[in-house]
DNA sequence: CTTGACCTTCCAGCTACTGGAAGCCCCATC
DNA sequence: GATGGGGCTTCCAGTAGCTGGAAGGTCAAG
């Protein structure tokens, strides 16, 4: 099948898909005579894996590594189970930083009348540092 | 005052400084005889009010808003706090994708044994996609 | 045979910096 | 006056992860 299918059928853009293969993520797929990429079942198998992997935010890095033991059957599922680990924790620092910066700003937001005058605790909040 | 003394004051490294002056978000301060960036209190003032609003998760091009905002007399507290606002459900959207990948990959690592052998929750679920 | 959708490559640009090279400048010390 | 070490200047390149667009080849339908 070729580019737009496989897109398609793996849910991420043809565009991403080329670039994939660009920075070797993704597998290089056959080609026809005439150039057009050629997907198999399984080309497409891994890349619906790094799009789920992906989707879970592993970068792409992260997903390379995941793809190499995806494809060693030789692997032990501890290395994957650290990287999942690893990536929650990475997960809960951006939380609590979102987190504290939705409270101030809900909290500034909340103290500011939102009127036609200038007097504004958002931005005396901010000019303070 | 030299960058070196902004930087310290504002709390932004130097390069970010000078980055910020290059996309005119930061005021373009003085300069001495001999070309060195030569800061005023007000200049430094303006940093920290930027180092402090990126700081709250606003982008550069709305901290030039803001700042625009901060400069004008005659602003409205309103204009002001619908930025808090759609900053807030900016922050509340990604909150609730980063919970959503948290959840699943805390409960894919629980379920896998994380021993050396293959066998792993985690990559079975990636490859459904 | 033509049209339009699809494919190819390559180059540029996005956000927000950051690192490094090459080269001045300033101050203190000898 | 020379020297050394820091700080300053500019400019270029690179980071992550795509995305848009240009120029051109290909394929299937009518």
């Amino acid at each position: 099948m070729n580019i737009g299918e496989a897109a398609a059928r793996s849910g991420l853009p043809a565009k991403t898909i080329r670039y994939y293969e660009d920075v070797a993520l993704a597998p290089a797929p056959a080609r026809t005579a005439s150039g057009y990429r050629d997907y198999s079942d399984r080309d497409v198998h891994i890349l619906r894996f790094i799009h789920a992997a992906r989707g879970l935010g592993f970068t792409v890095e992260e997903c390379r590594e995941l793809v190499a033991l995806y494809t060693d059957p030789g692997r032990s599922s501890a290395d994957v189970k650290a990287m999942a680990a690893a990536k929650v924790q990475a997960i809960d620092a951006k939380l609590a930083e979102l987190r504290a910066m939705r409270a101030t700003l809900a909290d500034l937001a909340a103290r500011c009348h939102g009127d036609d005058r200038p007097d504004c605790p958002i931005l005396d909040r901010l000019a303070q540092g």
